[in-house]
DNA sequence: TTTACTTATGCGCAATTGCGTATATAGTGA
DNA sequence: TCACTATATACGCAATTGCGCATAAGTAAA
C-alpha cells in the first residue's frame, strides 16, 4: 500500500487495527503509548512524531518501505524544479 | 528498502540526497523547510514530525509503502504477546 | 591559505507533542 | 434500559518541534 501523506497513513493504520480486531487501548499498551495518543494519531497524524509511528507499526505488525518514486531520475545535475504551492501551506 | 526505525529512515534519506547530489539547503527550499531542520532530521529523527518526513520524501522523490509484516497473522483472536522491554524505553 | 559551499548548532519564540489522568461521548450486547 | 467497552477530548506538565536568524565548523578546490 502506497502512502503519500500522513492522513493516508493514519487511515491505513486504523483500518489495519480494526481488521485485526484490536482496540486502541490494546495497541497502545503493546508499545507503551496511551490510548489517547493512538486516537489522535488516527485522526490528526500530521504533527505526530516518527517515534510514535514506528511504535504503532510495531504493534500492528506492519512494515514500512521506501524507494525511489516510479519515474524519478537519479543523479540530478542542475535540476531546478522550482515548484511552489504544493508544500507552501498544506495539511 | 525496508525501514524498521526512525534512524534507518534518516540514513536512507541522507544517502538518497547525496546520491542525487543535493545539498540540505536545496532540498529544504524545495518543500519549504529550513536547512537546519533537514540537518536535524538526518541526525536525530525520532521526534521529528510526520509532516516533515513527507516533505522530505517529496523533495527526494521517494515513495513510502506499508504492508503487513512477512509472518504476521490477520484477525488475532485472543492474542496475548505480552512483550515488554522492547518499547518501554528506546531511542 | 583563501574562498566558497555545506553542515551543525545556537538563540528566543509560539505551537505541539506525549504523558498522567480523567471524563464525556459513542457504540454494543444483554 | 442497563452495563460494558471503545473512542474522543480535556487539563496541566515538561519536552520538543520548526521557524527566523545567525554563526560555527567542516570540506573541498584554487
Amino acid at each position: 500500500m502506497k502512502v503519500t501523506d500522513p492522513k493516508a497513513l493514519a487511515v491505513y493504520l486504523r483500518d489495519e487495527r480494526k481488521r485485526r480486531g484490536l482496540s486502541q487501548s490494546v495497541v497502545a499498551d503493546e508499545v507503551d503509548l496511551r490510548q489517547g495518543t493512538v486516537s489522535r494519531f488516527e485522526s490528526t497524524p500530521e504533527k505526530m512524531q516518527l517515534d510514535t509511528l514506528f511504535r504503532l507499526l510495531s504493534a500492528l505488525e506492519l512494515e514500512l518501505s521506501v524507494k525511489p518514486r516510479d519515474g524519478s531520475a537519479r543523479n540530478q545535475r542542475g535540476s531546478h524544479t522550482s515548484d511552489d504551492g504544493k508544500w507552501t501551506e498544506e495539511w
